[in-house]
DNA sequence: GTCTATATGCTGATAGAC
DNA sequence: GTCTATCAGCATATAGAC
């Protein structure tokens, strides 16, 4: 019985490290594969992050492909979640805002998993075209429903909401893919709270203002 | 004489062919560095693309740094030369429409070029820091001025223009750093030149009623 | 489970024949 | 000027001791 508790007890520890470990390889990887892709990465690299032998990155992740794709997969869910804030029954402004808002701060509290997603497309997404072409559309389509709700009550000018979508993703994300020309611009070494509060609170003005939103319909002209 | 004459057309034949030969370099290198990166891209890589050896791609430039480099720098004029469209006497909307449009173009014709760029900006731009830190400020101050003699004219919205020019190039170079992804939102297997009209024609709309640009002075509230 | 040692192939770069 | 042949070093991945 002594055996069988500590045998449990053990398998218990042993899984525990071996998800620590994992995790330390997955921290590792996405910093190295963020910052020259995968093509540039090495598992060298990556062990030396992890402070561990390639060949102990090699233990629990056989290839370099199978980590590559594990960061990746993990990475997605994060980015899909915000979509959630957008409702039919919100109002556009404050759901326009919550968004940017909470794609800023993504950008800012995971910079290094945006630019790996970042890498991913540049190089045209070859190991992302399964969730580009399925998952993305389907987790996406009640975004393109609201907008057209929101049209059909007036509630918004008439736009793509597509084009709009495109344009609010990418001017937060250069705040975390782009960081260095963010600050180049700026003249500063580093980005202060203040400057994604200015960055979201301005963001969500243009493009509050700029599709007409307003909280009751509009009138015929 | 003949001799001399046949010297001199000599050299401006193997002129003109180590100028083509460099060419051919240069070009097959953006389309691997663009993909790859420069950590990711190999020298046979880019010979193979050139249709050449190896060892006549070192001939020409002989180091990988050295040839990254020229890529980078050959690149950099492209990106600057749109801003010259800001003018202090131009109407906000149609500046900010032409300069767009501009973005836009490039982003369809020199994708190349643009995700170059974005994957040295990926990495914290090792290799352009000087430029980042001096001509870029040099280029660009003219922009801020511009917007703020308009400010000042009352011609558009107190804001912050360095916020909203991080917006638009963000806005206009995801068609083509991340074109995969913009393909996958709009369903389509390639974009066409409608798809680019509408983004110049979407994204001025709401940068230009977004800031409130008028072509008359705003009275006092 | 973890590591050292190593196999195999590809890297950037060069030497030297043509 | 251009190429073949080749260098030393590093890549991914594995075998096998502990």
């Amino acid at each position: 019985m002594a055996g069988s508790v500590r045998r449990s007890r053990g398998g218990g520890v042993r899984e525990a490290k071996r998800k620590e470990n994992e995790t330390r390889v997955l921290d590792a990887a996405a910093q190295v594969f963020a910052k020259s892709g995968f093509d540039g990465a090495t598992i060298n690299q990556i062990a030396t992050r992890a402070d561990m032998p390639a060949a102990t990155v090699h233990y629990y992740f056989a290839t370099k492909e199978i980590l590559y794709r594990r960061v990746l997969y993990d990475i997605q869910d994060l980015w899909a979640e915000p979509l959630a804030l957008f409702a039919v029954d919100a109002m556009p402004s404050e759901a326009l805002r919550a968004y940017i808002r909470a794609k800023i701060m993504l950008a800012r509290d995971y910079p290094i998993q945006s630019r790996v997603f970042a890498n991913e497309l540049l190089r045209g997404a070859p190991y992302l075209e399964g969730y580009l072409r399925i998952n993305y559309n389907e987790k996406i389509q009640h975004v393109w429903d609201v907008f057209d709700t929101w049209m059909s009550r007036g509630l918004i000018d008439p736009i793509e909401p597509k084009g709009l979508m495109l344009t609010i993703w990418a001017a937060t994300q250069t705040y975390a893919d782009f960081e260095v020309q963010v600050r180049a611009v700026l003249r500063k070494d580093q980005l202060e709270t203040t400057d994604y509060e200015t960055a979201i609170e301005q963001l969500s003005r243009i493009v509050i203002k700029g599709i007409g939103a307003r909280d009751v319909p509009a009138r015929r002209a």
